[in-house]
RNA sequence: GUGGGUGUAGCUCAGACCGGUUAGAGCACUGGGUUGUGGCCCCAGAGGUCGCGGGUUCAAAUCCCGUCACUCACCCCA
């Protein structure tokens, strides 16, 4: 048998997953002083949920999906994003009925079969979440916010980069391609392959690529920005200001392009430039379309996903070190019958809510201790024949190495 | 899907260009130095299909071919 995982898939070991239940447990505390309720939702949807969401040409849903057939026939697919599973779920549970704003975050593994590299991964996990039912721009810059906060909370904002952009809606958006395309189209032939390709597909792409020859061609193209319509104009403009009061920073990158058809509106990206290439750690925007294109009624949405494994990178980079586990009190024994007695004292230290851990075995108590050591513990006690005749234990400091004797019974209860 | 780099001990890596005894080091691990006392130090020990398969050769970790894996980048994306 293959003792390893399937490629792209990795193990995240218990001196890593320290970082993760950190970077984890802020996202918890922020997303709920934001009013975020978590929702848990399945890691397989019908293929169909995806493919409608993220669009039929879009890379995801053309050559990255794990897709299969179920028994029954239908097809399945393991979610490669968590918004279109949100979707789903807000429709499904006619959730709009019972407020008119949800908020949602969720987290969980995400699969992409895609060719693995630093930071990208075929199965990663995201943390994102959702704000449903407003269109005004204050939810916009509410969830920005609240990524940033995130971001903040983490002591990595420092290191991060904030871009916004609008990708205007169903009536300037269409009028706007064409206009690039137009522009495009009679340089064709000095565009490299992919932007000829791309010119098909993803126009917007084109304003992205990395060619040098692109890019100059790129630099005269007209601007989603100017070519917004009136509304979505003061949309954005409403956005930037509430982003401002906020406190938020900010730079405006009109070359934001998204690889989900969904987006509207606002899109938003936050970048390192500490992750070698792949150096989006978060990414979001507005869906005002996708709950109506899920069979829900016109619901305006914005949301966001972040990589944590790219998060936990940029982390160990920022922040080395300081996430090993520690005990508070270990119990080393050495003699008859002192075993059982260890094993009682450190229940009983549990009981109390003192973190213990006992030796298993009774090795050397050299060796005891170096465990000891090794666990953190700052204090050791040691069970002998001769102390416990006497209903005694020694209580060692570990960082003093000073010893004293105390009663067994009372043990437990002493401050640590 | 396309290109580059790398695969030797649990981890980080020497050894490879120039084939030649039992393949090394540091860290980690185990035991001892201390018949019941951690960290520093000293001593000892355990641990290796040199990624895998084939070829060349008297002889291959070392040279050749193939293959797999990992990794970085492109594409794309969190």
């Amino acid at each position: 048998m293959e003792t390893r995982t399937p490629r792209g898939f990795h193990d995240v070991l218990p001196d890593e997953v320290r970082r993760w239940q950190f970077i984890e447990d802020n996202a918890r505390r922020i997303f709920d002083l934001y009013g975020f309720s978590e929702i848990r939702i399945p890691v397989l949807e019908f293929t169909e949920v995806f493919a409608r969401s993220l669009g039929t040409t879009t890379d995801i849903v053309e050559k990255e999906m794990y897709t299969f057939t179920d028994r029954d026939g239908s097809s399945i697919t393991l979610r490669p994003e968590g918004t279109a599973g949100v979707v789903r779920a807000f429709v499904e549970n006619s959730m709009h009925a019972k407020s008119p704003v949800s908020k949602l975050w969720y987290s969980g593994m995400m699969f992409r079969h895609e060719r693995p590299q630093k930071g990208r991964y075929r199965g990663f996990y995201q943390i994102g979440a959702e704000l449903l039912g407003p269109e005004d721009p204050a939810s916009d810059a509410d969830l920005i916010a609240m990524v940033w906060k995130f971001l903040e909370s983490i002591g990595l904002s420092d290191r991060l980069t904030l871009e916004i952009s609008s990708l205007g809606d169903q009536r300037c958006r269409p009028q706007y391609k064409e206009k690039l395309v137009a522009y495009f189209k009679p340089e064709a032939d000095r565009l490299c392959p992919d932007c000829r390709r791309r010119l098909g597909t993803n126009p917007l792409r084109i304003l992205d690529c990395k060619e040098e020859g692109c890019r100059k061609i790129a630099a005269g193209a007209p601007k989603m920005m100017d070519n917004l319509c009136g509304e979505c104009a003061a949309h954005f403009g409403a956005v930037r200001e509430y982003l401002g009061s906020a406190g938020v920073p900010y730079t405006i990158n009109p070359k934001i392009v998204r690889g989900l058809d969904y987006y509207t509106r606002t899109v938003f990206e936050v970048t390192t430039n500490e992750l070698g290439s792949q150096n989006a750690v978060a990414a979001g925007g507005r869906y005002d379309g996708l709950v109506e294109e899920l069979g829900g009624p016109g619901t305006p949405a914005v949301g966001f996903a972040t990589g944590m494994e790219r998060l936990v990178l940029l982390h160990e980079k920022a922040h080395p070190g300081g996430f090993r586990r520690e005990i508070k009190v270990f119990i080393a024994y050495v003699g008859e019958g002192t075993e059982t007695a260890a094993f009682r004292l450190t229940a009983a230290l549990r009981e109390r809510g003192v973190p213990a851990e006992m030796e298993y075995g009774g090795k050397s108590l050299k060796s005891q201790l170096k465990r000891a050591d090794k666990s953190g513990a700052v204090y050791t006690f040691i069970i002998g024949e001769d102390e416990l005749s006497r209903g005694k234990v020694k209580l060692r400091r570990m960082e003093t190495s000073s010893e004293e004797e105390v009663d067994i019974e009372a043990a437990p209860a002493l401050s640590f």
